[in-house]
DNA sequence: TAAATAGTTCAAATATTTTTGAACTATTTA
DNA sequence: TAAATAGTTCAAAAATATTTGAACTATTTA
């Protein structure tokens, strides 16, 4: 379930998440994709080392952008699109 | 007539106006506002200094979401309502 | 014309964010 | 069990963003 009721807290951490070129990319490289992914496999398509990744994928879970799904020793990531659906149709609401 | 088709860096100067408490203050300041207000009024509102405003409305307007609208010896402000209503429904497409 | 007001610019100081590489944990494969 | 793999953590370095105060321009008011 999405979070309802975002504070301006919130609010600034969703767009300091998105205010960054690689996290951006990764936003978008994602939303073209229709399944999960892994850290791993993202990164390299990203171009960026695996500390830089893990920096950025936390980033990007704390700010509520994408869900991570742990197997095993490998990461999986996909967006959490209710989040970007709520927060689009709610954006004045939220601030 | 508002800017159609934003690169991925018009995104990221969108999204790092928006990513300051100062900034988002004064998009709350202005969304429940309806008519102009000078950058002076909106300052003292937001209790910052005049340098700290001058600043924070130069990324808001460079940023195309306020415009400005210079009489003599002030400058009015006012959220750019279209940018706003644009990038909402065109988000996935921008990035 | 002098003083006051609105806002800008600049450079220095401060704060915050991002990158880097080495050392680490946990899991899998040989 | 040893080696390899996926990802994390940490602290230092580098890069960016923000704040500050003083000096400035342009306009208005006394």
């Amino acid at each position: 379930m999405t979070k309802q009721n975002y504070t301006s807290e919130d609010s600034i951490k969703i767009f300091k998440a998105l205010a960054d070129p690689i996290r951006l990319e990764i936003i978008k490289y994602l939303n073209q994709l229709n399944h999960e992914e892994s850290c791993g496999e993202i990164g390299q398509a990203m171009d960026i080392s695996k500390t830089s990744g893990s920096y950025h994928f936390k980033i990007l879970q704390e700010a509520g952008l994408i869900t991570v799904h742990k197997i095993a020793r490998e990461k999986y990531v996909k967006l959490d699109r209710p989040t970007f659906d709520y927060y689009l149709t709610h954006f004045w609401q939220n601030l």
